[in-house]
DNA sequence: TGTATTTAGTTGCAACTAACAACAAATTAA
DNA sequence: TTAATTTGTTGTTAGTTGCAACTAAATACA
């Protein structure tokens, strides 16, 4: 195998290691976000989304969540609970809802939020504006390639134990 | 706020973001790897770590896994009905078990990581050597800075809801 | 030596996550 | 107007994980 290739698959593997690492502890941290706040992760992540796009529906959360719509409207149900969403009744479509975030979800997604990237600037301070660049790229390259086998997906409920 | 901080700001904002789809897209690569194979995410981590250090009490195995070792007792349990893993009795000490991956166990785990590694390698294939291995500090950095918040974690069960 | 303590692992239980299926209500199509 | 579709909720089930209680073995110590 000549150099150069014996290098990518070195660097692969390293890559393989580094991100497996990664996700595994991300766990851990996203433990702790639910103690520290008020939130789990799922429903932080969905806190987000609708601060995102202002308003919602529950299909789109779900679609956007990728998530069954009867565990969106769960999800939801623990956030209108702990008052960070409200669901307001569509005057056009009487079936829907319009999803949208409180005052205080806005705020609780805002003091996250800038935790979380307070947490990365001090991260990537010391690195070159390139090098910075670069592993954005990358993660967002992984994170391309991981979507689209999720599109391929078998999509079928899991085995046995 | 100079140009400079500014800049920083953003490409922090950045690579929260892209970290945060990494991990959350992970999760559905992973319920792939569960059905093109025959186990789940966790039980894949033990083989590896079992696979990696080629024989381990249960301890050890839950120390390095950073679960309850009753959980990884059970994940032990799948693996052993599945045949890729083997308890077996320590002479020494009658108390313990020395998990052993089978055969079987190995070509999976080789298999797996085969797969995922070649999907890596393709992915960083054109970016330069120096690119590559900034990336791939970042993402360590990133783990490193992850795992340090996960010993200080409060570690306490969740609140209701 | 014999009792107490510690350690290794398993099992019972409870909390949580998430999907599928069945459903009610409203809307759209025929 | 009736049938089909869409929106969201609720019932049920499968699975993951941690804590606590337990058994059995090993070690400490008096």
């Amino acid at each position: 195998m000549p150099q150069q290739d014996l290098q990518l698959q070195q660097d692969a593997t390293a890559l393989y290691e580094a991100v497996n690492q990664l996700v595994r502890f991300y766990q851990f941290r996203d433990r702790d976000l639910i103690c520290c706040h008020d939130v789990s992760v799922t429903q932080c992540y969905a806190l987000e989304f609708l601060a995102e796009h202002g308003s919602l529906r529950l299909q789109q959360l779900a679609e956007l969540m990728l998530l069954d719509k009867s565990t969106s409207s769960r999800v939801v149900d623990s956030l209108v609970k702990k008052g960070y969403v409200t669901r307001i009744a569509d005057i056009n479509d009487r079936r829907a809802v319009a999803l949208t975030v409180t005052d205080k979800g806005v705020a609780l997604y805002q003091q996250i939020r800038a935790e979380l990237i307070a947490q990365e600037q001090q991260l990537i301070a010391h690195l070159s504006p390139e090098t910075r660049q670069a592993s954005i790229e990358v993660i967002r390259a992984l994170t391309a390639q991981v979507k689209q086998r999720a599109t391929n997906s078998c999509g079928t409920r899991l085995c046995s134990d």
